[in-house]
DNA sequence: TCTGCTCTTGACCAATTGATCAAGAATTAA
DNA sequence: TTAATTCTTGATCAATTGGTCAAGAGCAGA
């Protein structure tokens, strides 16, 4: 067998595992704490590792944040790429708030992530928001404006659109805590799908 | 005249005047940075104040947290509790709506202020979404669901109504750099008020 | 003016924390 | 087995920062 480090972009078997560990670590502890409320030793710890050992890895606290944040907005991005003019837009949407949803309850570390991120004035996303997150919004924005000047759907400004989605879907996440509090319970994933698509989509349909 | 010190809470005037520009200070730094990302030498800058000046006034960093979120939160409650069964829900809900984004055009900071403590916990504000919020949100969630009962509005759950009207109101606010960079443009107001009306209540309307 | 209280701050302390380094342990290819 | 490389960490450093303190400046009422 050649050398390990010929693999996986110049990575030792040892390096690709403490570094998913260590971003799967830091990706709890930065959604939970904010990057300047969280501590390279809590994330260091979490792995069971040293924090010199961590910082052999990512040489500095930042490089961790940028790493994992970057994992994460691929994983933002997926669902609405997918939105097709050809088929449904109720259907469409459906099918895209679900997602959303779904990323929501599988997944709310990476929207606490991201939201802490933006809330701060997303100083290391910027020129994410800008360019790529722009100009697929751009795009899907173009397919729903399509769909309406097709009579299949309600005139609706099809940029706050997506902002209401986004909004009220990563609130489950987000928000959690204070979903809990007021309903003095976790809400179940099929009741917030059910009330979240009744409120975004009734008053779409033709 | 009496003792400067008896007529305001026992507060001098040099009191009162400190302390407001403090929290003012206070709400700025910390809405931007967080709690961890705000230092007590930030905000006293701000003022053009030592720092231990500004810890004359208050002791901790705590403290001065704590007193403007408190400030924020009556700002936070007051649109709600106006909701009244007696007039009619869309009339009610549009004003509503409205309020809530005149107060995040006009106060971005407290949205964000509050963001931030949500996103992190509560750890500052847990017994108050337990105690007055979920109060508060109950009766109002009863006067919509009596408003459905009466056939005055489309059937919905209450509560994720409110929870829906609160993300996409507070998203322009609390998202704004990412709206921003979406749209290429900050949205104006209006735009944004009658973007946000039609998609939240175009479907409630019988 | 005088007296007591409030207000202000430079200097300082202690704790936290991001980051470094040297030295040893473990792993790998031969 | 061996030699080179990678991995690991205790000890330590330097910067930041929340908070204290003592001493002086300013202010209000008599």
């Amino acid at each position: 067998m050649t050398k390990v480090r010929a693999v996986d972009a110049g990575k030792t078997r040892i390096q690709n595992q403490n570094e998913a560990l260590i971003l799967d670590a830091a990706l709890e502890v930065f959604s939970t704490y904010g990057f300047r409320g969280s501590t390279v030793d809590q994330i260091a710890t979490r792995c069971g590792m040293s924090k010199p050992n961590l910082l052999y890895y990512f040489r500095k606290k930042e490089d961790i944040y940028q790493a994992v944040l970057k994992r994460t907005l691929s994983l933002w991005l997926a669902p609405l790429a997918e939105l097709n003019i050809d088929n449904d837009p109720i259907a469409e949407l459906t099918r895209y708030i679900t997602a959303k949803l779904d990323l929501t309850f599988a997944r709310p570390e990476a929207s606490k992530l991201f939201a802490n991120e933006i809330l701060h004035g997303a100083p290391h996303v910027g020129s994410f928001l800008q360019g790529p997150l722009k100009q697929l919004v751009d795009a899907k924005a173009a397919v729903i404006a399509g769909w309406i000047a097709q009579g299949k759907l309600q005139s609706v400004n099809p940029y706050h659109l997506i902002f209401a989605i986004w909004s009220v879907t990563q609130h489950y996440a987000d928000f959690a805590v204070q979903v809990e509090a007021v309903m003095g319970k976790r809400p179940t994933p099929e009741t917030v799908k059910q009330a979240v698509l009744e409120i975004l989509l009734r008053g779409l349909k033709v």
